[in-house]
DNA sequence: ATTGCTTAGAGAGCAGTGCTCTCTAAGGAG
DNA sequence: CTCCTTAGAGAGCACTGCTCTCTAAGCAAT
């Protein structure tokens, strides 16, 4: 089918990628809660309500941020670990893992106000409509899955022993692992969680301030020293 | 000195409590965005101008809500370790660190919204005020690091070696270090602040829905599975 | 080309918010 | 009893999200 392109439309999906940088930038530069249809509106030089032919809530505006800093966040770290790939080969997953870690945190701290969109609090009475947002999403588990993975498989990488996990947990995450390539089992799959979790818990507490202000080489060196040992928690040298 | 107090203090200062019962419920109702001082006015059956007699500002209400959330955690954090202790004796870290670290989970998901104030997304414009936040902010860390460092010293835990800290981080933690007893190095305080994050992630993940809808028994287990690999990293057996 | 449906935007309006101001009445100390 | 302080009332400002109705323009079929 020909799929005719209108003036109209044309400028329907420009007006719709202007809105969406500019409550982008509102987003920087004020947070998440001074996000104001109005402000976008007034800034789109255009009557309040009339912002509500593009966008149906404030809500829905949301969902579009949460998908666009998902996505961005996703292109962030493939990037990065591409880039590393490309220069060093596929063969030293601890040095893509601390690449991809550094990755997200360089993220989030340059655009807090996104990251604690996406991972922090979420916004009362507001769910993020799963349908849109699943995909882009769990980009950044998936290319931590892959990175892991990889190294579970070359034997890079060795999973410490513990005891067994209950059933109810196996059977779980077998189905779960089902959907990916290769070997990794359950105990692998709740590692790989485990090991996500401890990721954004330790770039969470940097970007959200949760331990007062520590000057940039100390935070850095910290956070180095928290990816070496999440790594050696994964089996990983 | 004797210290007077007139009808009009202990009106006062009753009506001060009220507003934190109101402003509470309201935030585990609603969530933090919601809140609002109009509607804890209206509940309190007062003209909507009239607290702020009381409470400077919203922010200023946000603020007592922190102080009264950590101590509320806190509190939770102690009631179960100790009691532990009570049954157990002390010479069980790892059954004290499973302890703790199921406080804090159970806390997080009975009342998300006030977790979410804490370890979340900081509210935007807003900077809770260190000399009133701290000492309520800090009880749970310095359990943890209370719990840990019996450990490290009896032996119960051993800190796996790792590459040394570079001397930047070394120095800062190694004054840090001097605020505690006894014989906790730069390399376990780094350590500490690693399973501290590891554990907030974690919960974290679990009460902001990171992860889609896992049932009950299945997140329990999977939590279960994490503080043990959480452990492991900090050479607790 | 004219008809007729769809759309972008304007404008007014509602109910709610935080916060400030002024005024009244009661509390309490000298 | 006097005089200062305080709790609360009430009006008002500037803002929010969102809905409604109306006009003018886009666009497709006749």
């Amino acid at each position: 089918m020909p799929e005719k392109f209108t003036p109209r439309d044309r400028a329907r999906t420009q007006t719709m990628a202007e809105i969406v940088a500019i409550a982008r930038r509102q987003l920087l530069e004020q947070g998440a809660a001074a996000l104001s249809l109005r402000a976008v509106a007034r800034e789109l030089g255009v009557v309040s309500s009339a912002i509500y032919r593009y966008v149906p809530s404030r809500d829905d505006l949301l969902t579009l941020l949460v998908v666009d800093g998902y996505t961005r966040l996703a292109e962030a770290v493939d990037a990065a670990v591409l880039a590393h790939r490309e220069k060093h080969g596929v063969s030293d997953p601890m040095a893509e893992f601390k690449t991809l870690g550094h990755a997200v945190r360089t993220w989030g701290l340059r655009d807090p106000a996104t990251y604690g969109l996406l991972f922090g609090t979420p916004v009362p009475g507001y769910e993020a409509p799963a349908e849109r947002t699943n995909a882009p999403g769990t980009r950044v588990v998936l290319r931590l899955a892959e990175v892991l993975t990889m190294a579970w498989i070359d034997g890079a990488a060795v999973l410490p022993e513990g005891s067994p996990l209950p059933d109810v947990l196996r059977s779980e995450l077998d189905s779960l692992a089902q959907e990916f390539a290769a070997p990794p089992q359950a105990d692998h799959m709740a590692m790989l969680f485990h090991v996500w979790a401890a990721l954004f818990g330790l770039v969470s507490f940097e970007v959200f301030g949760q331990f007062g202000a520590l000057n940039k080489p100390v935070a850095e060196a910290l956070f180095d020293n928290g990816l070496l040992s999440i790594a050696a928690m994964a089996g990983l040298k």
